[in-house]
DNA sequence: ACCTGAACACCGTTCAAGT
DNA sequence: ACCTGAACACCGTTCAAGT
């Protein structure tokens, strides 16, 4: 027992061996402490006061890492919601989304270079097609649905966490002179109108999300309605 | 001039000296035929003839080089339109900015590990922007659906490009099992509708845009009359 | 002004060896 | 089973030297 004792005692810090949940929780640290540019392999063994090498027996590849560690990020997300339209049940879903990955900034980048992503990305796509069934959309419709609002609150959330391209920033480029009014005039009045006020990244998604869910709706009654009427056609021909 | 001649016949590959225009090129075409991992400045260096510190002259960083590259796909699409209807004009913007990328796949790749864009990421955003104002929006909502817009397209074609992630891929994950009708049933069902016909990724591109659009043109629509409302109410108190 | 060659400070990962 | 140490095959980039 002493042996034992002895044997965690020597490790860096704290008692606790070396595992794949420590690996990727550190990894996370690091990830959210200094940026994804330090988060390699040399650096988070040092992080963990082991050699390089020693991580390779709880994980199996720097891709498996990223993989863990974006899993650490989204597994225990609560995509759900109680309320019965199926609108708030998509606002929920990807609400929560943003929220969990606005928690860890760097994430987006991992997600971005991981070559795999978790599997329980299925979680928020389960919720969102059976919503989207609910409203009358068909499989495939309820499915292009879904890509849709995915792509969106990702890019979304891509530029927020990234912020913008120096290059592709209005404010800063018409700060430098390269915006100006005769070649740009709507962007040159976009930046003129957003100079005083900040410029709100929740206010923005929500925009988004409610400008998708308005023509999801369109398109759901339309659906509807042409469903009714080709019923009714039958019906009288009957 | 014969010496001249001399000069520029010992290089490795036609005539050509080595010039900026040469290496952004070669790197496109590199990126095009092996992806994005060859797109180092070492390959690069080896196709064109010359030693790795060669490219420094006409390259001040690897991130200039693909800010370059990004350049050379996106400076010479045409966003315009001749039609005098918004939502038209946006259509034709975001598509050719998708088929300019489509075109390079790998391109998105390096826009997402560039650190800078090519300034003429403007042009798009000008022409969405004034079509947006046109249709009534006025700017920060007008920049908003432009974030949206962007976002959208730009997830969209990363998604494309990059292929369905193997364990975010529903057909994919239903194959191996853990995409089981009990869990997931609406997902399962998605891979059930979507396993005979092929998944038409333009198709999928069009129904975001219209829906998007729909979605915008209730939003203006919303904003004329409650515009037109508030004049009458200011008329009538006159 | 433009290019070379050697070198440096990094990466992920293999391999043989220790306990 | 888990970890170490040295090594390999890569990267981007600096620096001194050549023309």
């Amino acid at each position: 027992m002493a042996k034992k004792i002895g044997k965690l005692g020597h490790r860096g810090r704290g008692s606790s061996a070396l595992t794949r949940q420590r690996v990727l929780e550190e990894a996370l640290g690091l990830l959210d402490r200094e940026g994804i540019t330090s988060l390699n392999m040399r650096q988070l063994a040092a992080h963990l006061g082991v050699t390089p090498m020693a991580l390779y027996n709880h994980v199996s590849d720097k891709d498996d890492l990223l993989r863990g560690v974006a899993a650490l990020v989204v597994d225990n997300v609560s995509y759900g919601s109680d309320s019965d339209d199926w609108r708030e049940e998509i606002r929920t879903c990807f609400r929560a989304l943003r929220n969990a990955c606005l928690a860890h900034p760097g994430i987006v980048r991992v997600v971005e270079s991981a070559k795999a992503l978790p599997s329980s990305i299925f979680r928020p796509m389960e919720i969102a097609l059976a919503a989207l069934r609910r409203a009358g959309l068909e499989a495939e419709d309820a499915f292009r649905a879904y890509c849709l609002l995915m792509s969106f609150t990702m890019g979304q959330i891509s530029y927020e966490t990234r912020g913008p391209y120096p290059a592709a920033d209005p404010a800063e480029a018409s700060r430098q002179g390269q915006l100006s009014a005769a070649t740009f005039p709507a962007s040159a009045a976009a930046v003129l109108a957003m100079a005083d006020r900040d410029w709100d990244n929740d206010a923005a998604f929500e925009f988004g999300l409610s400008t998708i869910l308005a023509g999801l709706n369109n398109f759901a009654r339309a659906k509807a309605t042409s469903k009714r009427r080709s019923r009714t056609t039958r019906a009288s021909k009957d």
